[in-house]
DNA sequence: CGCCTGCTTTGAAGACTGTCAAGATAGAAG
DNA sequence: CTTCTATCTTGACAGTCTTCAAAGCAGGCG
């Protein structure tokens, strides 16, 4: 699963040297970019797990999670300090878990749950593939 | 804007050291923990920024204006490439704007948008801030 | 076996988001 | 001043998301 593919994405300016420019005829303003810097299929693969972290929620489920010393949590310790019901703070584990951000593992009566820290840095390199380059003025 | 403030948030246990556990009778499980390892004012400070990046769009509109080589891109170069119509670039990029992950600046007819890397790297921090403790098994 | 606790799933109501069509605004060109 | 291009705003509709109540499944204990 944890591909851990290279992301190009946002940053470095590995244009995929197409054919530049090529038909465009458009008039001016600035230049016509080379391609887009990601890909449509990438950029709908990573989406939802940004859209997993966008609920001030699920935020903090994760940083309790990620926080843990033991490196795992039970449902039960997650639940108590939220203004949440139960079921929703398992739908939002839910979320995470589909997301890929979470696994959660069943042992006995409880379930723990420990964070992905693969995906989390895949995504962190995301944003900051791009900051090799300080001249941005 | 750009306050720079540490965030200790996902990872490091910087357990804000309250009064421990004090009436949490509950039975067992795992610890319970010192406290919320993110402040609630600061999940829902953050997760604005992490859902805008939740759209395929968006997560493409940042990549192409970060990536640009100048560091900026005029919205008539955005709009080609993109199968939307031009009010929902603008609505889009607008969202983007509210969360502070680009800036724009009107110049003549054309307006420029620049990624905030400040911003990103906030983000970027934020999910690997955890990563210093590699014992998760 | 029967009961109890822990956690999830289902179903429904309300709020929010993405999208486009139409109109409005800002600046340049003639 | 008039006109044209570039971009944004408004209004509306369809789809999705968040949330809770109620019911269901899984495992331990007496």
């Amino acid at each position: 699963m944890s591909k851990q593919k290279e992301l190009p994405l946002l940053g470095a300016g590995s244009a995929t040297s197409s054919s530049a420019s090529s038909a465009t005829s458009a008039s001016s303003c600035c230049e016509p970019l080379s391609a887009q810097s990601i890909a449509t299929a990438d950029a709908i693969a990573l989406a939802p797990a940004f859209k997993a972290l966008g609920d001030p929620i699920r935020l903090q489920l994760l940083s309790q999670i990620a926080s843990n010393p033991e490196g795992e949590c039970c449902v039960c310790d997650l639940e108590t300090g939220f203004d949440v019901s139960g079921p929703t703070i398992s739908h939002h584990l839910k979320v995470l878990r589909e997301a890929g951000l979470i696994t959660g593992e069943r042992r006995g009566t409880w379930i723990y749950y420990s964070a992905v820290r693969g995906k989390l840095s895949e995504l962190a390199g995301l944003l900051v593939s791009g900051d090799s380059e300080p001249a941005a003025r």
